[in-house]
DNA sequence: TACATACAC
DNA sequence: TATGGTGTATGTA
């Protein structure tokens, strides 16, 4: 049995960050308790414990500060400060745009059930790394989520059934369905392998097309090309997009309309968790001043408002009035901002063999950067202990690098647990990662 | 610039 | 037995 010291936010942290987006299963709160009961003791957990207890420990500075300011606090300057913010953010209101979301049903599944249709109905997963890529609406069912630690899933779904993944084949597909989807807007911007967003104003306009007609046309045609079903949200902003595509998923669209009513009634209910950008940990903090909504943010403006630099005042009153960029641009090679390769592997304690590690992650790299064209100046080497601690040693260069030989400059830089030689000593590091 | 944290797929 | 890989943004010192 798990004691008290469980306590909530720990079981939803370890439910995994994909469970909240989701719609929720039948019962969470039984599903939070098997995962976590399934974890336990392992170093997994005792990292994701610490971790919780951290935001914790933020949430206790927060609120202390909260009650400080309150104290000689003009409520009423705090709330005109808030109003001019949201007076400023109206005026930028552009509601002339459609804006299209577009996401596969469960895209890497759905793949595999077109080459094995025997797995169709069935709770299956892809799996990669002792996690899971993706699950099966069949698999869903059972509380199973990607990100989820493959052993956890079997322990909710005794009768999984786990599929390696076929990258290749999904990046196939993949080009696939945005090669149709490319036809409605030449500047279609794609979002890893399964999902885009897409301007559809001109190619309404020039068809004569309403947005929802155009969408289910271009849905349809994606079906036809590749079998394959996507769900979409058509909205005034890219944010406002994203989230309406979740609304009728799988295989279904979900329409709001670009007047200021429609999106502030679509707003006023909607989970913060929702907002693209707002995750676990955020919408922990978020909650513990009493917004559970995008509608509570303006009725807690004065207290947000207070506690600007720690909660955003601008990006939540965004979040509030459902105002986003709408700008869809593709791809640009140019804004690549870092390129890396990392790696785990069974723990090891040796520093010879972990050099060794290090050379063939680096030589990795080396070849991608060779591929890419690509170098950099600033060399990050990210690595992993046994329990789960991150950390990150970086090195700026005084010229641009792309070569092994000059990645390996991060290798010598100290551990903070052992200033002088980085390698010995730390016992049991489990991973190496290298990036640039 | 260095490092940690949070987030997304 | 056992919890991924790649990339971006941001706060702080």
């Amino acid at each position: 049995m798990l004691d008290a010291a469980e306590n909530t936010s720990l079981l939803r942290r370890l439910a995994g960050p994909s469970t909240g987006k989701a719609g929720l299963a039948k019962d969470q709160t039984e599903i939070n308790r098997i995962i976590a009961e399934a974890s336990k003791g392992s170093p997994f957990y005792e990292n994701e414990r610490k971790k919780d207890e951290q935001v914790t420990r933020r949430i206790e500075v927060l609120l202390k500060k909260r009650e400080e300011l309150a104290k000689a606090a003009d409520i009423a300057k705090l709330e005109a400060n808030a109003e001019r913010l949201i007076a400023e953010l109206e005026a930028t209101r552009d509601l002339s745009q459609i804006i299209c979301h577009v996401d596969m049903d469960a895209f890497y599944s759905s793949v595999e059930v077109l080459d094995n249709p025997e797995l169709a109905d069935k709770a299956f997963a892809v799996t990669g790394g002792g996690v899971l890529s993706t699950a099966s609406y069949e698999a869903r069912k059972w509380g199973v989520r990607s990100g989820m630690a493959t052993f956890i899933a079997k322990k909710l779904c005794p009768d999984l059934i786990c599929v390696a993944h076929h990258f290749p084949r999904y990046i196939e597909m993949s080009k696939a369905v945005m090669s149709v989807m490319r036809k409605y807007d030449s500047n279609m911007a794609s979002w890893g392998l399964d999902e885009a967003y897409l301007n559809l104003t001109q190619y309404c306009a020039a068809h004569n097309l309403t947005a929802e007609a155009c969408v289910a046309q271009m849905r349809e045609e994606v079906h036809r090309e590749t079998k394959l079903t996507c769900s979409a949200g058509i909205a005034p902003n890219k944010m406002l997009a994203k989230i309406c595509s979740d609304r009728n998923k799988p295989n279904g669209q979900y329409y709001l309309a670009p007047d200021r009513d429609s999106v502030m009634t679509f707003t006023h209910d909607l989970s913060i968790r929702k907002i693209p950008g707002i995750g676990r940990v955020t919408e922990r903090v978020i909650e513990s001043v009493g917004i559970k909504t995008c509608g509570d943010i303006y009725t807690h403006r004065a207290a947000i408002s207070m506690l600007d630099k720690e909660l955003g005042l601008k990006s939540l009153l965004r979040a509030y009035l459902g105002i986003a960029s709408n700008v869809v641009e593709p791809w640009a090679r140019e804004s690549t901002k870092s390129v890396g390769s990392e790696r785990t592997f069974k723990t090891i304690s040796d520093t010879g063999r972990l050099l060794e590690k290090l050379d063939e992650i680096a030589e990795t790299l080396e070849s991608d950067l060779e591929h890419g064209g690509w170098c950099g100046r600033t060399i990050t080497l990210r690595y992993k202990l046994d329990t789960f601690q991150s950390f990150t040693r970086a090195k700026t260069m005084d010229r641009y690098v792309k070569s092994k030989q000059d990645l390996f400059a991060v290798s010598t830089l100290p551990h903070p647990r052992c200033r002088y030689d980085p390698f010995h000593g730390i016992d049991g590091d489990s991973r190496w990662a290298k990036s640039l």
